[in-house]
RNA sequence: GCGGGCGUGGCGGAACUGGCAGACGCGCCAGACUUAGGAUCUGGUGUCUUCGACGUGGGGGUUCAAGUCCCUUCGCCCGCACCA
């Protein structure tokens, strides 16, 4: 039963095709919009139901403005560096182009079978030289302005991956990809300055239009604090430096923690009378991962540092100093001075360890718990900052700091740079030369790119070195500056750089005398929507406005930011309300369902399966009604009268829909949409009949939903040119409001009757026939009316005795 | 612990600035057409002690009026997690 949308859908895809129908041009006269979706990955599981979802609701968004007139860029391509790739390939032997090139076939031709209208002469991928020479060059320009530098520090090490990962994919101390134990390593890395720019992407925020959630999370991440750091005398005669957001609390600092990696642990080896059990707990720390080091929160741990004390500047005290891991060395100073009274963790560990606790804001019980209450409090126990509220003793203690000249504001941010090196095969290749005279050297940008050379064998090192180190003919080259003998830099770059700055290249996808030519990149930036998955808010995102933000400094793009707005999409999850997965068994293909159903159906159903933003259990039913919502649009055409105009029945009802349809697509609302679609639709079933203008204006609010059935529809109805390139319609504000209205009628709040009034009928009026009315007369005979409320057009309200 | 969000029929979910709670769809019930129905069409469908009352996790408040605002409490989800 139903229209047949195997023929159907195949038909019409051909003809957009054929007619270059989504193929757009940077035609700079024209009003552009940049609709964007983040692109795959191309794995090896194919497309999985949750990939359309994001899809189809920009594919909306597109088809709408394109009917509107704009000249719409929405463009796809692939992501497609990375390891799950390079692990398939290594485990079947087949080299990872070949793997990638055949997940893209495959990725390809299920979007395509959805019938997206994206710009497929656009096409980029990440892999392909003619691409990440740009993502080359970009580091380059990184690198020259100082923001790309090498250090040895302790990584994140993948026990399976054998790689490095960036703070961002250690997931509750695995690893994000594989689920394997992450270890702490020390080797030498490569990261980019992307502290240099917290400000800048905090303040970005202020001027996009996200959902709130995206920046929230992005503010969060970057994790920005004020204070003042303030030097401790020792009695090692040196001075210890500690960074601290509650300088007011100062003469409450009863004794200091330095972290156990803290240098001066070393410099004070002499001095110390228990320097070894210093170092072994310094030992036993390192040996911690990140996760046990987070996980056991509960208990304190420490050691107190025999035969040095630090100094109060404020009162002259010696204080004890403990080595703890508590503080880290890589926020702040790696040294706190510790205010019991008024930190929780302070708190914890001056019981544990049974040290003074010294109220200096009164308003709590300390004897109980920390007071941390920066609102409230008042001062005691300072000295000269006594009386003053918090935040006042916190300008008073920082300007007598400064004074003195021992210490000064200091502003710190979560946020750590980006570790961008990776010890892998299937990434870019970093275009970078070691030279025993020169040291580091960048290539010159004509060499560019610096392609990955063809090997057999991308087994990664057990020794932690990239399989790129294994390749001398590629790792021994000259060095461009002095053409003496010297090594390429043998580690990739991570899957976060190709995606930091693709929607630039779909601007101008052959250019090849910079990432895009700047007329394109006028003309389209910013993106003026994009949406993308929660997941990536403090990673792909975070990044790539920390890439933009570089290239608008240096004067390669026109925007300070790259996306005027950001939206995300929920999850589908598998019919029982869990995630989908393999191991669960609630895996749905999106080819069966394409298959049994069609396109339009799976592309309706996604997008009326529930709130866009929400996670959204799967449902066969569901996609069954949405099938028969389409069985019954193409039921109209048997209902359809040679008329062109609109029916004094349903002339209200279209211009309510057009104007719901339209509003429901900004405000990402397509469930609603949808259903007024389908409410339109079971009117038009009351009537059995349809004119052809009505026809016209219905397919034309249904094609940006279900392209294929409202093309087939629009030709089979005789109507010219193609449904998705007709104009989107207009509706008359005036005709979206009935002449006649219903207003309900309550009597102390309770509904007693509804009235049928003249829209501009004033208040006296439409009291007067609410008191006629049969019920409410009844209500209200015999009682005092103390109250007459009337909100036009809404509702009636008499309040009686 | 901190930050963000959520809690509405049997289910997915509507309800935009407080103004008819439950749009639309699923499921279910009844009827029609049928040899048949897991197809289609038509009608019904919040709950109950049904000419009425009660209903948006629980309790309290503001208001003529509360799913929506305020206080309080319980439960769930997401993010961060010793960041001084």
């Amino acid at each position: 039963m139903g229209y047949d949308h195997k023929s159907i859908e195949k038909k019409w895809q051909k003809v957009w095709d054929e007619n270059h129908v989504y193929e757009v041009k940077n035609n700079y006269l024209k009003p552009k919009f940049y609709a964007l979706v983040e692109f795959p990955y191309p794995s090896g599981q194919g497309l999985h139901v949750g990939h359309p979802r994001p899809y189809t609701a920009l594919d909306i968004v597109a088809r709408k403005k394109r009917m509107q007139g704009f000249n719409v860029l929405f463009p796809m391509g692939w992501d497609a560096f990375g390891l799950p790739t390079e692990n398939y390939a290594i485990k079947n032997n087949i080299h990872p182009g070949v793997v990638t090139e055949r997940n893209i076939r495959h990725f390809k031709a299920q979007i395509k079978s959805l019938g997206l209208s994206f710009d497929w002469t656009r096409e980029i991928n990440t892999t392909d030289p003619n691409y990440y020479r740009w993502t080359q060059w970009i580091f380059l320009k990184l690198l020259e302005n100082g923001l790309a530098y090498k250090k040895e520090m302790a990584v994140n090490w993948c026990t399976s991956c054998k790689c490095v990962l960036a703070n961002e994919e250690v997931v509750n101390g695995v690893c994000e990809r594989c689920g394997s134990e992450v270890i702490r390593k020390n080797k030498t890395q490569w990261l980019l300055k992307i502290t240099e720019y917290a400000q800048k992407l905090i303040d970005g925020l202020d001027t996009v239009d996200y959902i709130p959630r995206v920046k929230t999370q992005q503010i969060n991440w970057i994790g920005k604090s004020t204070g003042a750091e303030v030097d401790f005398d020792t009695t090692a005669g040196d001075k210890i430096r500690v960074y601290t957001t509650r300088p007011d609390t100062l003469f409450g600092a009863t004794y200091m923690v330095i972290s156990p990696e803290h240098p001066y642990i070393e410099k004070w080896k002499n001095i110390l009378k228990n320097y070894d059990a210093a170092v072994d707990y310094r030992e036993k720390a390192s040996r911690k991962s990140e996760f046990e080091r987070t996980e056991i929160v509960k208990e304190k741990t420490g050691v107190r540092l025999d035969g040095v004390m630090a100094v109060n500047p404020v009162n002259g005290k010696e204080i004890p100093v403990f080595v703890s891991d508590y503080v880290l060395m890589s926020y702040g100073t790696g040294a706190i001075m510790a205010v019991p009274a008024h930190d929780e963790r302070d708190y914890a560990f001056a019981k544990e360890f049974d040290l003074p606790i010294i109220e200096v804001v009164s308003g709590g019980d300390v004897s109980k718990e920390a007071f941390t209450d920066i609102q409230t409090g008042t001062m005691c126990n300072s000295d000269f900052l006594n009386g003053l509220s918090v935040s006042d003793a916190k300008d008073k203690i920082i300007e007598f700091l400064i004074k003195k000249g021992i210490g000064e504001r200091k502003t710190n941010y979560k946020l750590r740079d980006w570790v961008f090196s990776r010890q892998r095969y299937w990434g870019e290749p970093i275009p970078v030369v070691f030279c025993d005279k020169c040291g580091c050297v960048p290539l010159p940008e004509n060499e560019l790119p610096l392609t990955l050379p063809d090997i057999e064998n991308f087994e990664p090192t057990d020794n932690g070195e990239s399989p790129l180190s294994k390749v001398d003919s590629w790792v021994n080259t000259v060095c461009p500056r002095c053409g003496g003998p010297a090594k390429r830099e043998t580690d990739t770059m991570p899957q976060w750089a190709g995606s930091s700055w693709y929607f630039l290249r779909y601007c101008d996808p052959d250019c090849d005398t910079a990432i895009a030519s700047p007329e394109a990149l006028k003309y389209w930036l910013p993106v003026d929507w994009y949406n993308g998955g929660m997941e990536h808010t403090t990673l792909h995102l975070l990044y790539s406005r920390f890439w933009h933000r570089f290239l608008y400094d240096i004067g390669v793009v026109p925007t300070p930011e790259p996306y005027a707005k950001r939206t995300s999409h929920g999850m589908i999850l598998g019919s029982n309300g869990e995630k989908m997965s393999k191991s669960r068994g609630n895996v749905v293909n999106p080819d069966d369902i394409v298959s049994e159903y069609g396109a339009d159906t799976m592309r309706l159903y996604e997008m009326f399966i529930g709130d866009f933003e929400k996670a959204a259990p799967w449902s066969e039913n569901g996609v069954k009604g949405c099938r028969r919502f389409l069985d019954r649009v193409e039921g109209m055409m048997y209902m359809l009268s040679d008329e062109n105009g609109l029916s004094a029945e349903l002339e209200g009802k279209i211009h309510k829909t057009v104007k719901k349809v339209d509003e429901d697509i900004e405000r990402i609302s397509f469930n609603t949409a949808i259903a007024a679609l389908m409410t339109l639709l079971n009117d038009i079933y009351s009537l059995k009949r349809i004119t052809k203008g009505e026809m016209r204006i219905y397919l034309s609010l249904l094609t940006p939903f279900a392209p294929h059935l409202a093309e087939e529809l629009w030709s089979r109805c005789g109507f010219e040119g193609l449904c998705c390139q007709t104009a989107w319609p207009v509706y008359d504000e005036a005709k979206t409001k009935d002449s006649v209205i219903e207003i309900p009628v309550q009597v102390c709040g309770k509904l007693r009757s509804v009235i049928k009034v003249e829209a501009d009928s004033d208040k006296d009026s439409v009291l007067e026939i609410a008191k006629s009315d049969e019920k409410i007369a009844a209500q209200i005979s015999g009682k005092q009316i103390i109250k007459e409320v009337y909100v036009p057009g809404k509702l009636v309200n008499l309040v009686v005795k």
